[in-house]
DNA sequence: CCGCGGGCCTGAGAGC
DNA sequence: TGCTCTCAGGCCCGCG
């Protein structure tokens, strides 16, 4: 499901339910996600304090008092739900608080500021795992990855220079983590339709080694960033199982250019192109033939 | 080393 | 209505 604006909206949502606030009880209904949970998950959390929750890519991580790092996932179909002691956020549609866990609600943290943060994840693609905070660096998941796009270490140099000697399409360079960390199909169809770059052109052909990055990769960098910009501010994209954690839906869908507009007039100004789709390395591609080159 | 295809899971939607 | 098939926002592993 989730990508990079995804997993911030949702950070965002958590923010208020769990930073400051204590662990009171923790719930793990299942014994794994996408992996089986840390040896006595559920009581190595209870009690603790979450200092600070942030995000690396489209990780989430809480710092705990104990010194240990919760480092969070949602693969493909995972949300977060904040309910208020006895209340749904989105009156009839949440109930757990006063009834029964909702399916594949598999997490339950009940929280000392009244509130109550559900995890649900019906594919399980997700993960929860306790890392101590000295050995982040080393974590496998996280140290691989590329800069964030939002960052001020992203920039259309750092970029030229990954994507040189890349024998790759710039759709497949772009999904790959360690080149850029965050981004998924949606926002790199998204990034590309905006620069007008072709997703099947040859990523190396961005990077000009000998004078530094061209025009395109700064167009690239740039629109990258105002995708992603833009969709946070929308509360991300709901196409089928991304919600804010109030149970209410992002609405950056409704400003797809490409994603999921097969057939569809090209938005460009002056393009008579039609959105196109096609299969590279496995996934859909959606781009204008016509603009995108 | 690199790039690709398969697999992990469940659910939604299309077509018959 | 119900079956079967395809596809889905991510990521890891093994193969060539």
């Amino acid at each position: 499901m989730p990508e990079l604006p995804e997993v911030e909206t949702v950070r965002r949502g958590l923010a208020p339910a769990m930073e400051g606030a204590r662990l009171v009880k923790v719930e793990a209904r299942r014994p794994d996600l996408r992996f089986p949970f840390p040896k006595d998950f559920a009581k190595r959390l209870a009690g603790q304090t979450v200092t600070g929750l942030g995000r690396r890519a489209k990780y989430l991580l809480a710092d705990l008092s104990s010194g240990e790092v919760l480092l969070m996932h949602l693969g493909m179909s995972g949300s977060f739900r904040v309910e208020k002691s006895g209340e749904s956020a989105t009156p009839g549609e949440f109930h757990y608080p006063r009834g029964e866990a909702g399916k594949h609600d598999h997490v339950i943290f009940r929280m000392s500021s009244g509130y109550t943060v559900i995890f649900n994840d019906p594919r399980r693609f997700g993960f929860m795992k306790l890392i101590p905070r000295g050995r982040l660096e080393e974590e496998p998941h996280l140290a691989p990855l590329g800069p964030e796009p939002l960052g001020n270490r992203f920039d259309a140099e750092t970029l030229a220079q990954s994507l040189a000697g890349k024998k790759t399409s710039l759709k497949a360079a772009l999904s790959d983590q360690k080149v850029v960390a965050g981004l998924g199909n949606i926002y790199v169809c998204e990034a590309l339709h905006r620069s007008h770059l072709s997703p099947k052109r040859k990523a190396s052909t961005l990077a000009d080694r000998k004078s530094g990055p061209n025009d395109m990769t700064r167009s690239l960098v740039d629109a990258i960033r105002f995708v992603l910009n833009e969709a946070i501010k929308a509360g991300g994209s709901s196409l089928r199982d991304h919600r804010q954690t109030t149970g209410e839906l992002g609405y950056f869908q409704h400003h797809f250019r490409v994603y999921d507009r097969e057939g569809t007039n090209c938005t460009t100004p002056g393009c008579k192109g039609k959105i196109k789709r096609i299969v590279q390395t496995g996934r859909s591609t959606f781009y204008c033939p016509v603009c995108q080159r």
